[in-house]
DNA sequence: AATCCTAACTTGTATAGACAACCAGACGGG
DNA sequence: CCCGTCTGGTTGTCTATACAAGTTAGGATT
């Protein structure tokens, strides 16, 4: 176990070289679920780290929800497989990855729109200016689990029609020829049924059970710049979350019953 | 601006403090979206506490999506409402209160039953083990919203049926009567449609679009103490997540579509 | 034998300081 | 005027250390 200083991105921090060790340890089934992590001290010293640095690497992990840590006993993986990540702003691919699935996506659309009020309201545009949708099929181990349209200001990112491509991620696209980097999304889940196009791009029945995502991403200075509609196979796709009851609470307002 | 040591709950950390009072300022509007937070340095020598410390303070609520940083320039406050707070374990009660509105439930059933298979395997326990079943329909602002089963194993809260005060939170009752306080929850989001008893509770269709929620309630010990299946309308009920898009990716394996 | 207590381990919080990376505005030379 | 450079301020990473607090095992005491 060797930290190095450089990889193709530049220079990477230790406690990120950490995590990705830990990480590593922990897929390869060499740390299975409910097994001590190296505590704080022993990486420490194994990797002639600062214990601050070390540590830093199990919360990242924390808060993930791959480990949990204990006061006086130790950190320890956790046995739940995230299907679902609910703290990070993920793509389907990333996703699927996660579980251990071969993602997939097909185009189904790809076009410069006037934008409808629904779009334009969520990505604080004018109606009418121009977005981009682009509209794909998500396949998981050949299994099309659902339907997403994207919508961008055409404005943020010009002819990304002809720079695109389409096997590469649209977040890396977008972060590579414009410099947008999305920081965060808010996300609305809605359980719905579907309709008759949806049905027989995902091959279900029509009024089978689906899940509605409407995601909104927006870059650091809080502006708007994605505006995804999902519908997800419900008998096929499903959230997994792990809650936390924190030790300081952060919401501690008058809450009586429950 | 102070730092009081002793609240009602013991010692409390200084970050802790710190992150209260910052919030406290963002909800009083003292603090507008967009407005800067005192820088790292300012908190810690105006509050004579090291830089470290307020920098977890920031931190803390850059994860809870309220602010973000920005190296080189500073944190800033997000200009984005948190509906519903998918960090935490919160109650039915909590959750309603925290969109503003009441809460009322109405106990469906309460009796003490052998566990089937589904909840033995949960609960980690032998099928046919006492469990108690408390089935609640959760209302909000009058109007039917979910219906909630409720699994305990018998044998860690005998009498439960006698102590528990229905106008109280379940967890409470726990807590108080047994020393049961949950740590950890693993919750599994599905996509469904509505039964006929169902339909017939929450004042729906059959085959309506529901929600079905399984949780597994955790003590820090990791043993299993409650079992949850809940099934809340669709057209009423939603999820609203905020997602954070980490600095350093955490997966950077090959992830080619996206 | 049962109980308490201590020691050694863990994570949690906090300090004081250092340098790197990044950003913005001021300043200067072309 | 334009364009680097400098400079001071910010967050990001990291070190070394210290003590608090929770857990566990084993030894001492009763």
């Amino acid at each position: 176990m060797e930290l190095a200083f450089i990889n193709r991105n530049g220079i990477v921090p230790f406690y990120y070289q950490i995590q990705q060790q830990l990480y590593e340890r922990i897929r390869l089934g060499e740390l299975k679920p409910g097994d001590a992590l190296p505590s704080e001290h022993e990486i420490s010293t194994r990797l002639g780290v600062s214990r601050m640095t070390a540590r830093l690497a199990v919360k990242s992990l924390c808060e993930l929800g791959i480990v949990y840590s204990k006061q006086g006993k130790g950190s320890f993986v956790s046995g739940l497989k995230l299907e679902k990540n609910f703290r990070q702003v993920l793509s389907f691919t990333e996703e699927m990855a996660l579980s251990g699935r071969q993602a997939r996506s097909r185009i189904l659309g790809f076009e410069t729109i006037p934008a409808e009020a629904e779009v334009a309201q969520a990505l604080g545009i004018k109606r009418q200016e121009s977005v981009v949708r682009l509209r794909r099929l998500r396949i998981a181990d050949s299994v099309p689990m659902g339907i997403e349209s994207s919508y961008l200001p055409d404005r943020l990112c010009p002819g990304l029609k002809d720079t695109f491509d389409p096997r590469t991620s649209l977040y890396k696209a977008l972060s590579d020829h414009y410099g947008i980097q999305m920081a965060i999304a808010d996300e609305v889940i809605e359980s719905g049924l579907a309709e008759a196009e949806e049905a027989r791009l995902l091959r279900i029945r029509r009024g089978s059970p689906v899940f509605s995502f409407t995601r909104t991403s927006y870059v650091q200075q809080g502006r708007a710049v994605e505006y995804v509609k999902s519908t997800y196979r419900g008998d096929r796709y499903r959230i997994v979350n792990r809650l936390v009851r924190l030790k300081h609470e952060f919401i501690e307002r008058d809450v009586k019953n429950g």
